[in-house]
DNA sequence: CTGTCATCTTGAATGGCATTCAAGAAAACA
DNA sequence: TGTTTTCTTGAATGCCATTCAAGATGACAG
């Protein structure tokens, strides 16, 4: 027979301390915020965060990847606008003052968590560049390459602070360079 | 009457700090490496960097403004050379297994100085590439939007352990996509 | 109702880190 | 020779992620 738990609140409690470090990460950046800063915020003590997580590389993973699920559902209900305005706004669920990103990067080299989830998030972004691009016209030979750059450009602007109408412009240049019908 | 120094290597020292941290960045990376380990490689103890340098982040700087002076040196003598070669060449010396230019975009955040090193570092990038591009045939009202991309994907390489060959590809397809003659 | 066991939480370490401080050597100068 | 400036260091300080051993708390078995 299964032994118990408590408040009937197993992935609750995670979930809550989810919240607490992706508020303080997107105010003060992964570096700057620390477990006893987010065990705070979570109104628990550093401590606890170690039984539900093993480290703080992993909080960062479970951040990313509610972010992740957050965007896919969003551009969901976007299914009917063209590709530009929804890769504007899954952009948009990236950016924060304190890009996540160059994290992730600064630390794929240190955590072989980090490192995976990295490697599954290129590819996933990759496959879906992939099939948005080849539904406005672009070759299906190309279509990886011209992906792959999309998606450099895409991180180029996550981790660089920038005004709403850049994006546009290296998004529109980039899309119109490859030769999508505008 | 001006005081004195030492043993006339006011400069010389700074500059083996510069060189014993320049190994181990390249080796572990910025965050793989402590003060300690940059003193005991200079053959000093911690304490002394700090009579050099102001902290961790400026020996940074130094170590990259010492790899800027080494690519455009190196760029100077392929002068005759097309640019796709120069690229990938610059590319090259600033590519190392813990590339630093994640810590630079981790760090622009936090510190003052990265954070105008790299805006400095970007508009010079971008300088160049700008005037490299319209030599070879792009009208010049693209070639700051093209300089901005090629900065991105350069980034983007730099950002990402790769093989040499997919350097060349991403390369040449942004080139050609570019409108660059080849 | 009671003792046991798994689940959850914590106070108090541990060890590493960047950085600082006060004091010490060592060369140049008067 | 003694003072001043330049350089170096041993020994802190304080923050950090992480660990450990012990304490609560609730579910279940009898």
């Amino acid at each position: 027979m299964p032994r118990n738990k408590r408040h009937l609140e197993q992935g609750e409690k995670k979930q809550a301390i989810l919240t607490a470090a992706a508020e303080l990460f997107t105010e003060n950046g992964f570096d700057g915020t620390s477990m006893n800063a987010i065990a705070k915020q979570a109104g628990i003590t550093p401590n606890t965060i170690y039984w539900y997580f093993p480290g703080k590389d992993d909080v960062l993973i479970g951040v990313l990847n509610d972010l992740v699920r957050d965007g896919l559902t969003e551009a969901m209900t976007m299914a009917g606008l063209p590709v530009r305005e929804r890769l504007m706004h899954a952009i948009g669920v990236f950016e924060r003052p304190e890009s996540l990103m160059n994290t992730v990067h600064a630390r794929v080299a240190h955590s072989e968590a980090i490192a995976t989830w990295h490697a599954r998030f290129h590819m996933m972004l990759e496959q879906i560049l992939i099939s948005e691009v080849c539904k406005v016209g672009i070759p299906t030979e190309r279509a990886a390459t011209v992906s792959r750059l999309l998606v450099y450009v895409i991180e180029g602007l996550l981790s660089h602070p920038h005004q709403e109408n850049d994006r546009h412009e290296m998004i529109d240049a980039m899309l119109e360079l490859a030769g999508v019908d505008a």
